[in-house]
DNA sequence: CGAGAAGTTGAAAGCGTTTTCACAATAATA
DNA sequence: TATTATTGTGAAAACGCTTTCAACTTCTCG
């Protein structure tokens, strides 16, 4: 454990194996043909005394950091935190290892932070729910192997993993429908926020679709939109109970506002499911203990990080590498009634 | 934004602004008197440029990586999360930048991410609740700055920035007891992993001393051991309820295992805070949204992270520091009820 | 058996900084 | 004014590795 007294080098090896530090460079670089009594001689000095080679002074000479710089927008936020740990088990056998930063959702960080993070010299680049402009993310795209999640930019289709976010809040309303209910409310994401977060207008056209398909014209009354904090979800069954249009469930573009909403219907005294039923978005760990627990879509964050890892690795080894569109999976518990 | 296209040097700097690369470096490291046209010419280059020095040349060059590793125990827990948006802001305005890992409770983990992160050549370290022996840790403060968030080591007591669990815990107790509840039930965090997780033991003792005081000898039939994890906490409501000794509260160790019980409770038609009361500890983001809103122990976890980014800070410039115990506090909200 | 191809190897040249060293220039002291 | 400190400065030596280059071996194949 403790790194001993004296720091180590290549030369130490190179004089306890009787080679040269080239020698001692390329067995371990493993990229170039040692005999192997010399290959032995060098790893066994290499055990012995537990060498570890300096960083800075292979990052100088090779022009490589074996790092990857990942991006998050807050730590802290169960979605993001789930594909940082895909990330880091994605990465974990590889010789690269992962660098953070967290962007807090505000451009101006981001752009300092993913500045540290190309000072350090990154070989490559993974950015979760990016705020950056197409241009910013074009430009980086050509520097380094680059792999976006949870947004999709237009050029750079190829590099972004995204979820399906239409699909699958398509079928958290159809669901709802099934169930018989008509009138279902829909508190949004953030919609306006530029080019970003499109996520919450991906997932009010997948509500609207489904209540078409099913032959009911969306009433713009029963859609409030929210920031995708609880407190917004607290706030929408206020204005959705003021402008008095009558609703049996509402779907909320994320489980914080269906938490927050939760709240609101409590406060109330309105019963969950008994009178109005509730679905969110994201399975965020703690909405399966929730009084009751919360019907939601799952997004697979944890795989969806270990492939955002192996997509940037391949392209590290210049091999091939895709990023299909994934789905998103209803999880069925007990905040939906059935109505007859 | 976007690096330039060939990396520019020290050099590029010395050759702009007529100096020799030694004065380049001595007026961006400003350790050394250099006139101050000269000081300006490089300035002015460095600006016009866009010049950024080569950390791993730096490095190298200076033993210094010019970074903090910081090492959580799961990327995905409020508590941690929020030290670590603390000790990023804190490192913010420094020259240091944090590296993370994340030893997800493991103690091999752990080990293999703390050698990455000495890998990198940190230059001071900041653990949270950190599993390893204490031996390491010694051994680690021998070599550089160290902070052990909540956790404390004995012989590095200096080191340690822990919350007082005991007080806090004797305080939310004491809360119960001052609205006439005489039967509190108490859900433990992990007792027995050794050396770790201390706060459970310190929890449970400030509870037992609260209720003594009280004139009430504590009943080991009302305190089950749980794991701090939601489930265990769901399970612990059976177990209580099984045991047939009646009670009118519950406290748990963290809020996650007050969820866990929450939905215990509801299962059994149990009504919060109507039938019995409940109390957590940590105020996750969520619980403020609980049905009912969840009565709690706040622990600042973000002003912690910026104790100890400044701890830190200061060790590296040879700085007295000093790491008070923190005092938690509780967020009174509706999940207790005043019985009379 | 001999010529060229292929495989091994060490010396040495970087990589981009910091820092030591020696020297020159300036300021302070007698 | 002659000496001695004090500063300011550039050349050059690290820092610890990778990689090019050239030399030397060892194979291959006609």
């Amino acid at each position: 454990m403790a790194a001993s007294k004296e720091r180590i080098t290549i030369q130490d090896i190179a004089e306890q194996s009787g080679v040269s530090i080239s020698t001692v460079s390329r067995v371990l670089s493993g990229n170039a043909g040692v005999t192997e009594p010399k290959r032995q001689a060098v790893l066994a000095a290499v055990d012995k005394l537990d060498y570890r080679p300096n960083l800075f002074a292979q990052g100088l000479a090779s022009g490589q950091s074996m790092s990857i710089g990942v991006m998050t927008q807050n730590f802290g936020s169960a979605f993001y935190d789930a594909i940082l740990r895909g990330i880091i088990a994605g990465v974990e056998k590889s010789n690269y290892s992962p660098l953070f930063a967290d962007g807090r959702w505000r451009t101006d960080i981001e752009r300092r932070a993913l500045q540290t993070l190309l000072n350090r010299r990154v070989d490559a680049l993974i950015l979760l729910g990016t705020q950056l402009d197409s241009d910013d993310l074009l430009d980086l795209k050509k520097q380094m192997p680059l792999v976006i999640v949870s947004r999709s930019v237009a050029g750079l289709e190829q590099n972004c993993l995204v979820v399906d976010n239409y699909k699958a809040s398509f079928q958290a309303t159809t669901h709802l429908l099934d169930r018989g209910h008509q009138h279902i409310a829909h508190i949004t994401g953030a919609l306006s926020e530029s080019n970003v977060l499109r996520d919450g207008a991906q997932r009010l056209a997948g509500y609207q679709d489904a209540l078409r398909k099913a032959g009911i014209e969306p009433s713009p009354k029963l859609v409030v939109e929210g920031s995708f904090r609880s407190q917004s979800g607290l706030l929408a069954i206020e204005t959705l109970l003021t402008r008095g249009k009558p609703f049996s469930a509402i779907f909320a573009a994320n489980d914080q506002m269906a938490t927050g909403a939760r709240l609101g219907l409590y406060r109330r005294g309105i019963r969950v499911p008994d009178d109005v039923s509730l679905i969110g978005f994201d399975d965020q760990p703690h909405s399966a203990y929730m009084t009751p627990p919360l019907t939601t879509v799952r997004q697979p964050a944890e795989e969806m990080g270990l492939m955002a890892a192996q997509a940037v690795l391949n392209q590290l080894q210049g091999k091939p590498f895709a990023l299909p569109m994934v789905s998103a999976e209803l999880i069925v518990r007990e905040s939906v009634k059935h109505i007859y």
